[in-house]
DNA sequence: CCTTGACCCTGCCGTAGCGTCAACGTTTCT
DNA sequence: AGAAACGTTGACGCTACGGCAGGGTCAAGG
């Protein structure tokens, strides 16, 4: 038989067969005059077991190592790792299809983030929030900063994220209250750092700023900090430096 | 913010967010002075949508088409690909986990065939065998040629292969004419091809034969069945040769 | 001043299981 | 005799990075 033929009798390509040969798996038989290969009875059965088990899911390797011992003992040893391993393939592709399919509920409502697909947490957040987002620049930013946080956090932190966000985002008048700092922030964005309404700002920031916020660590955090702080204008970073420093030396509403 | 500081804020390594500045899916970002990166705010939020994308099970391809394309309309389309995709993924693990869970449950009562792993119904077809494979030579031969063409027998095929093969391997007397045919052809292992015994063996070899195989397929496979013939002793190979031609010339029983 | 440690840079090799050329020789059909 | 269909080796491509080599940069401490 040629290499062709041997292809067909058990159902792989010529270029499986070579693959194999090159990683020791079937071993290389006769050569004829033309160096063309020559191939028995053996090879084909011997062929049709490797198939047998990368159809099971086993790698090369493994193939490699089942065959390598003559008993079937470590065959029952590598089938059980196998399993196992394929369990937890098939639960994580299960609980991303749990996740898709919530988006695309999400989508046939239109109600999907233009920042992307965020958590559900997160998602109900921006929903209580309405179109602020549309309207003010600042609101814009602020919720890709939250969206920010939102990916970073792990989710077993993220009900307690929410927790600290919630009441000031979506308690009574929180709404209200939201418009009025970006609004005061929006008015900021070409004034001088020194501008008097700077300081007004600060204290509505700060009091509207979620009281558990760890302040602390948030000015500790010195590099995203400053990035933050360098995509506000001068005068509107000022006013969220002022704001977490006076939230930090006392909370005084 | 340098790369590092990027990298722990976001949560992923330094070394994908230069693999997606390679593949452009996130912007290069200013250097300094020292030729180190330096990150914005942009830069973080980008990097997390990125990051939201590919945990869905996204491709990077398929992340930068989403990116790319400003609307979210494409996003929706991706996710339900994506989505049929993974429906496929999860059946055909699912399918790999049952014939495991078959193969272990073999396994656990030292029913597993020594050529490895084989079909549920070749198996069962094996189990009526019981050990006629360790005594006798030819028999073991025969064995192994019927895992080669269970193995590359397509699935639905298989139904009709045993309907064709149990008769003869399982029938009222069926073990003891295997046993005769089998040790016939044992006897002539070292026997010269005109040895009188060939063609008695032959007959039997002919009458033992399902009677609904497809000989003058079998014979225009002249590669395999060369090699068939070639595996065995040129004795052996005459009686195999002879009771081929006489059932394709009339099946006189 | 020198060292140490923690960063940063570019660039290349490795991964699994083959698919797909390339460039060439052999067999087989017409 | 020419073309189609086969065979040979060798090398690159694909995913999403990890890891290493061989360097440069920077702050703190002896």
């Amino acid at each position: 038989m040629r290499i062709g033929e041997l292809a067909a009798t058990v159902g792989v390509t010529t270029r499986a067969i070579r693959h194999y040969h090159h990683l020791g798996l079937l071993p290389e038989p006769e050569r004829l005059g033309n160096g063309y290969r020559e191939y028995g009875l053996r090879h084909a059965v011997e062929l049709a077991r490797i198939r047998r088990l990368t159809e099971l899911g086993l790698g090369l390797g493994e193939v490699r190592d089942v065959l390598a011992e003559d008993a079937g003992r470590d065959l029952v040893e590598v089938l059980a790792e196998l399993d196992a391993d394929l369990a937890r393939q098939e639960a994580a592709i299960h609980g991303r299809r749990a996740r898709l399919r919530e988006l695309l509920a999400e989508a046939e409502q239109g109600r999907l983030p233009a920042e992307g697909p965020v958590s559900p947490e997160l998602a109900a957040l921006f929903g209580e929030l309405g179109d602020l987002g549309r309207t003010s620049p600042t609101a814009a930013k602020d919720r890709e900063m939250l969206t920010l946080i939102d990916t970073s956090t792990p989710p077993e932190l993220r009900g307690q994220l929410m927790a600290t966000l919630l009441p000031t985002m979506t308690g009574p008048g929180a709404l209200d209250a939201a418009r009025d700092v970006y609004a005061r922030l929006d008015a900021l964005a070409d004034a001088a750092p020194d501008d008097p309404r700077v300081a007004e700002a600060a204290q509505a920031v700060m009091a509207w700023l979620p009281p558990e916020l760890p302040t602390a660590e948030v000015e500790e955090n010195n590099a995203l900090l400053d990035a933050i702080l360098g995509d506000f204008s001068p005068a509107q970073a000022e006013v969220v430096r002022l704001a977490l420093r006076m939230a930090s030396e006392g909370g005084a509403r």
